[in-house]
DNA sequence: ACGCGGCCCTGGATGC
DNA sequence: TGCATCCAGGGCCGCG
């Protein structure tokens, strides 16, 4: 489900609900199904009666701050946080807050996660020390960057871009949607790159990132938001999805197929190798 | 070191 | 209606 405008807008979600800070965790329950890593009973038991400061994200992790750990959710496929004391199935994580609500983890597939990070070691984590820039926030995201990271790189771009120790936060839906909009057939080898295209794909990544943030998110099947509304940027992917239909700039027939296993879009006329 | 295929899961859509 | 098959937004692991 979530790349980063998803993640973001959860986050979004999450702080207006919360209303931090001043919230407090008081308890930790988890389901007996595991999620696709373990979380520590330790470090749970360590996390109850901390302060809830602040929801942050870095790359498609939210991040719970409290007073000396982070609260770490990685929500896979099919994760997703709401406020409800009753549970449902599929719920994996509740957060049981001073405020008398709980915070809940719903993830039917399971390929999320929920883990207890020490705040001083968030940097040196091994789920963070590999991250590559974010590319929304900040400078550290230029073309020059780019350029420089795809010299010698064999793959496709659109699994370089997918890389997250390349960029974070882009995933197969916005990945076929920036490459549309640079121009740049997703098969492009990585090393073929030009400074041109380069800075073309950077500002076209940033674009659709920001677009989408805006729109709150893509929602294909089930994705929501934490208040439990609907994202609304489906209704502006140019390419993803919509395999034989016509491209809207030049009305060649869009083309989909698998790149190393993940589902592709791309005008073939538009879009140069 | 890099690139890729397999795999972890459930459920919805589609086809017979 | 029932059953089988395929597909899905991610990312870790092991192989060549």
């Amino acid at each position: 489900m979530p790349e980063l405008p998803e993640v973001e807008t959860v986050k979004r979600g999450l702080e207006q609900i919360l209303d931090l800070p001043g919230e407090r965790l008081l308890g930790v329950e988890m389901s007996a199904q595991k999620l696709r890593f373990s979380c520590n009973l330790d470090d749970l038991d360590q996390v109850k009666g901390q302060h809830l400061h602040s929801v942050r994200r870095r790359a498609k992790y939210l991040l719970f701050e409290l007073d000396r750990h982070y609260l770490l959710s990685h929500l896979g496929m099919t994760g997703s946080w709401r406020i409800e004391n009753e549970s449902k199935k599929h719920d994996h994580v509740r957060l049981k807050l001073k405020s008398n609500r709980v915070l809940t983890y719903h993830d039917p597939r399971r390929f999320g996660f929920f883990e207890v990070v020490n705040k001083n070691d968030l940097e040196n984590h091994f789920r963070f020390s590999h991250l590559g820039p974010e590319p929304v926030d900040g400078d550290e995201f230029s073309a020059a960057y780019l350029y420089e990271k795809s010299r010698g790189r064999k793959t496709s771009i659109k699994t370089f871009i997918m890389n997250q120790e390349v960029v974070v936060g882009v995933g197969n839906i916005y990945a076929s949607e920036a490459l549309y909009m640079a121009g740049i057939h997703p098969k492009l080898l990585a090393h073929k790159l030009t400074r041109k295209k380069a800075e073309q794909l950077v500002r076209a990544i940033k674009d659709v990132l920001n677009e989408a943030i805006f729109c709150g998110g893509t929602t294909i099947s089930d994705f929501k938001q934490a208040g439990g509304s609907s994202g609304y940027f489906q209704n502006f992917l140019l390419v993803y999805g919509r395999g034989l239909e016509e491209c809207h700039f030049c009305g060649t027939m869009i083309q989909s197929q698998a790149i190393v296993g993940r589902s592709s879009f791309w005008c073939p006329r538009c879009q140069k190798l």
